[in-house]
DNA sequence: ATGCGCGTTCGGCATAGTCGAAATGTGTTC
DNA sequence: GAACACATTTCGACTATGCCGAACGCGCAT
């Protein structure tokens, strides 16, 4: 693991997190020299990773992240072919559609992991709705994160006590643990209230041709149209199942991806 | 410039550019040694930032690139402040309203330099349109980024041919030049046909409260529409001034920002 | 069965990055 | 208006760190 290189994303993710920061700040935070720091700003800076206030002097994210995560969108075979499905689905059940991945770990030692969506289907005729694209959650506490999580088994936490987001959020490993079992039997993950109040939801795996699992669609809906009609869950599955054959997958739900048996 | 930091930029660059690439494709773009692009992707690879193909090995760009651009896109000012006033402006014009802002330098000696739009509002009642939030396009083939770079002095390409895009392109410093200036006394870009067949546009620039220019606002038509209303343009710069104000910019044109005179 | 191409691992050398301290600049207070 | 205080930035020396070349393992195609 290249030192600076890691050091310069931790400040990227230090940014994200504080919307701007001071030099010192980040030195504080990361427990490094200001010297250093300025050093790998200065790097990012001059290529548009972050930017700098022109009064304040303190960063903020720069727009070439904003190029990054576009292209990463472009790239994506599970969006591309998760679009149509998705807005054949919203058709059909007049709901909000959302697809997600899996994020990588976070940098600090938060054992937890988070899903991001990276396609959203607005509810038909409900008028602006926000671009939910980007939008980060919690993995065990939305239904997406649940579907992702119960056939990944690398992904699970590693926690006592996972962080609470509603009073309706798991925060106890054991019960995710009955609860993913579940998911795995239903090949359905549901959410209710679990990441926002008032916030209700289902999700279904997505496949690939190698057989794990690299995405999960889902459903989203407010109290009010909850619980869904069964034949909104059974729609969605079609759908998770469609997407993955198109991706190459053989079978669906995906196989469970094995942790790597840590025995050497 | 910390090297491995500025190589490990470079690789997402690359990426951006190659959908997926091998790590010898990689160490070949870059002129390094296979190992040593090893731990820098090694090393983005742990936090997200760029995902291997679970086959092929090879490399592309991962889920957290997407989250730094949300992110970019939540703390931009401009955006934020942008919105209200582009829903409205694309009400009262009933065409398609983009901002941008100006990208930084590409890594490459490319000395052209390219916008990125940050806001999209669609034409109104045109039915399912794109989402063009992250699109790129070289400054000086659009109206958005001719508005940018004639209040930007610093930005100017330092070259003798631009790059073509279309037939239309302006592909002369000097050419270039005088339409700057005829921005700059006008308030207002054009651009007819010259990044996209059958794409014309307006811009204005948005400055704040440092006087200088921060982004760009202006109008996206085809053929059909074209040439606007001349209360479309007053529209665009009534808008541009507003944003700017709230911007806490003084007044309206910014002031040309100059090159730092090298003449150290 | 065997060669090739690829990603990956390992270790030594030297470069490149890190850190302390000083300098610059800017905003603020008295 | 002047001096303080804060924060960013620059500079130089040390040495820890990342760079590279070579060897390994793997999958694929021949």
């Amino acid at each position: 693991m290249i030192q600076s290189v890691d050091r310069a994303v931790r400040i990227l993710t230090a940014l994200q997190g504080a919307r701007r920061m001071g030099l010192g700040e980040l030195a504080t935070q990361l427990e490094l020299a200001p010297s250093t720091v300025h050093g790998i700003v200065r790097t990012l800076l001059d290529h548009g990773m972050i930017a700098q206030e022109r009064d304040s002097g303190r960063y903020r994210l720069g727009p070439a992240t904003l190029r990054l995560g576009n292209v990463y969108l472009d790239t994506l075979e599970l969006r591309s072919r998760s679009v149509p499905w998705a807005e054949d689905l919203a058709a059909r059940t007049g709901v909000a559609v959302r697809t997600a991945v899996l994020l990588a770990g976070v940098d600090r030692d938060l054992p937890e992991r988070d899903v991001i969506v990276v396609a959203h289907e607005p509810r038909p005729g409900g008028g602006r709705q926000m671009n939910e694209v980007g939008i980060v959650v919690p993995a065990h506490a939305c239904a997406l994160g649940k579907a992702l999580l119960a056939f990944d088994d690398t992904a699970l936490p590693e926690t006592d006590t996972l962080r609470s987001m509603t009073g309706e959020t798991i925060t106890d490993p054991a019960r995710l643990r009955d609860e993913l079992a579940a998911v795995r039997a239903a090949g359905i993950a549901t959410e209710a209230e679990e990441a926002v109040l008032g916030e209700y939801g289902v999700a279904a795996p997505v496949g690939d041709h190698s057989g794990a699992v690299v995405g999960a669609i889902g459903l989203v809906v407010t109290q009010a149209d909850w619980p869904l009609d069964p034949a909104a869950a059974d729609a969605l599955r079609a759908t998770a199942r469609s997407i993955s054959r198109e991706l190459g997958a053989a079978s669906w739900p995906p196989a469970v991806t094995e942790r790597p048996a840590a025995s050497a």
